[in-house]
DNA sequence: GGTCCCATGTAAACCGTTACATGATTAC
DNA sequence: GTAATCATGTAACGGTTTACATGGGACC
């Protein structure tokens, strides 16, 4: 499917870049919803220069180091648009280590899920904090971003939904540790 | 990291099974969260058989068909109740390819945007409906299943899980659409 | 001079999907 | 009889992670 190319094509749609800028990309907002080491970025820029929808330029910074600057063709724009026209189906799957073994919560007893299920609430309560920083810093920097003309609105609204995703856990997570905790042995 | 080793080892901690069977459990509500396909479980079930995690019993099926019903052993479930107790980081990404196009937003007209937003939300509250459904039989089959000692609790939880995320993601869905469609060109 | 970050690459191993391949049983 | 489902396997390919490998720049 090689969604890797339609997110390098994407980020290059919207400024120059190299590849560890990508890479820096990946490990930031973006990296919510999908992300790659610069172990498949390399890669991939090659094979995309060598398909013809990317070209790069090399810039010297400082005295020798030679950095690799991408930007995409008119050929990668034709491939970026089709693919985010193309109305896919939503996956049956979104794997998630934790729900598994939430399904196995009757081969634990009950010390072991409150431990588990608490951890759990522990860290996606820091990762909702962690990301209300992020918007709150967004929102600041640019105030607009909350507008479909702004450039920065794809940020915003990946933003608000790592969020509300996050949220949605702590609450069911809440929820359901309440019911564990009750149930006396 | 081998999750679907701890996938089986689980499921046979409930009952024995056989590969195929844990391919439709994989297709039924555990697959919200983890799955994989017959090609993968049986050299899966092979290599653990190999390292004495579970054992089979061949199940003679009408005149002449084979079936590996496989039980699990006590290493088998030493090694599972050793995973269900460690306590991992959250991931960092989740991957949503959906949400990557989103992110690029800006590449759209608003146009496509809409169209991209109706269908996601179409789908996604078809799923929220099928899986209400499945949440309706089950508790209707067996009411104890809300409750910590039932053994459909694990099944319970992730019906509900999936449910609400995808709640979550159809109101986020509604309200950006929205946006887009309230912001005139 | 040292440490952290910038910057780019390759190789091996692992995980997961698609395709190839076969045959029995059940229900109509 | 025939179609859907039960049942098990392998092979090839592609995507992803971990490890190996190197060197320059910026700041203290």
């Amino acid at each position: 499917m090689r969604v890797l190319k339609y997110a390098i094509l994407g980020l290059l749609d919207q400024r120059e870049l190299t590849g560890y800028d990508m890479k820096k990309h990946f490990e930031d907002s973006l990296g919510q919803f999908w992300s790659a080491k610069h172990s498949q970025i390399y890669p991939e820029l090659k094979r995309l220069t060598e398909e013809g929808f990317i070209e790069f330029d090399i810039h010297i910074q400082g005295k020798k180091l030679e950095k690799k600057v991408y930007q995409i063709t008119d050929a990668g724009k034709r491939e970026l648009h089709e693919w985010l026209r193309k109305k896919g189906p939503i996956p049956d799957t979104t794997k998630d280590e934790f729900m598994l073994k939430t399904f196995f919560i009757s081969s634990m007893d009950q010390k072991e899920a409150v431990g588990l299920f608490s951890h759990q609430l522990q860290e996606r309560t820091k990762k909702v904090e962690m990301l209300e920083q992020k918007l709150n810093i967004l929102t600041e920097e640019d105030p607009s971003a909350q507008s479909l003309h702004s450039t920065q609105f794809g940020h915003y609204l990946v933003l608000t939904r790592a969020i509300e995703r996050e949220k949605g856990y702590v609450r069911w997570l809440q929820k359901t540790l309440e019911v564990i905790d009750s149930s006396i042995v």
